[in-house]
DNA sequence: GTCTATAGAAAGATAGAC
DNA sequence: GTCTATCTTTCTATAGAC
């Protein structure tokens, strides 16, 4: 038999990590099996050995990637001054990004069970440290007087697991536009945190 | 070979239910496999064929169980008058209830992916009616001119994924008690709502 | 009610042709 | 770089002994 295609490996690469994103993100990491990833790209099933060592290394990249690119993300913001309108930043910042890549976000808070203990440490580093960014807002409003929070590191969960809520219901072209929720849910944080 | 045991089965049902529910939590669904679960329960892969139909109906079972234990426990709160007594009741009480049972509170979020078509309709309805209990609440609370909710769906779904999350952080025994958490985040939701 | 045994399908990963 | 072919393992679910 002839291939079907000639050679391809830095198109292909980013197939295979786009076609697992959008797999594992739909049906979960250990429904998915390297036959469908394969079918998704259009190559076979060995093929995928050749971009990726192992299924658990191809989920570790998603998460690594998309945590390392969602803080850089943050950092290259424009800086705000005063507590509030970076807390502003912040919560707008999180829903917009969120919203724009469901898929990848969806993977990095569901499937950490399926990472090794090794991979897991990693990628729990990242995210503590974009939690950090917003916990560092909170703690210098707070010592500025002009937040409410008893616990920063209890207020900063909430805050997070409110904002990215969004992606489970939110839908595109849908009742809300993204500017009303973003206004809306900063309202909810602004007074949440007593500014 | 003998027996290890003699009859259970009003012993070994619930017995598969909790293993299933266990491992589920842990691992997740399509990572569990009807051997590990029988050998939790202490029977063989084949056993437990007598307590359900199959694997997919294990998982229904455990949702659909939890959300109606939820419902009904919610509905077996003493009845508040108030809008904010009442969202005060509901806030205590979603954390409270979640907090006792993170495995089925973890499954129920987070499998629904798993369920076939038909068994995902019936558990986004009963997750539906426990939502528009919240609902009604903000809604009663914004036409009394005591809340500023400008959606009221929208709010429904924030302060719900912001409650649940204490799930993801909250360590028994650790640096907070689940008095002062409570408390904390009432005051969160009570001045995200504008109360 | 639980066991052993196994059918039948499908998984992850590898080897070697082209 | 992709293919076919396959090894090896493991899965869900069933059948029938006890």
């Amino acid at each position: 038999m002839a291939r079907k295609k000639g050679s391809h490996s830095t198109i292909t690469g980013p197939l295979v990590h786009q076609a697992a994103q959008r797999l594992f993100a739909r049906h979960g990491f250990a429904a998915v099996t390297m036959r469908q990833i394969a079918t998704e790209v259009g190559v076979q099933a060995g093929a995928l050995y050749l971009y990726t060592p192992d299924k658990q290394t191809l989920l570790f990249e998603l998460m690594r990637v998309h945590l390392n690119e969602l803080l850089a993300a943050w950092q290259a913001q424009p800086k705000q001054r005063a507590p509030q309108d970076r807390l502003e930043a912040f919560s707008r910042f999180h829903i917009r990004y969120h919203l724009d890549r469901p898929d990848a976000v969806f993977i990095a808070y569901m499937e950490l069970r399926n990472l090794t203990s090794d991979n897991f440490s990693q990628i729990e580093k990242l995210r503590h440290a974009y939690e950090d960014q917003l916990e560092n807002i909170l703690a210098d409003g707070q010592a500025a007087g002009q937040f409410k929070v008893p616990d920063t590191r209890l207020a900063t969960m909430a805050i997070i697991a409110m904002l990215t809520g969004v992606n489970t219901w939110y839908c595109e072209g849908g009742r809300l536009s993204r500017d009303r929720v973003e206004r809306i849910y900063w309202n909810m944080v602004r007074r949440s945190v007593g500014a």
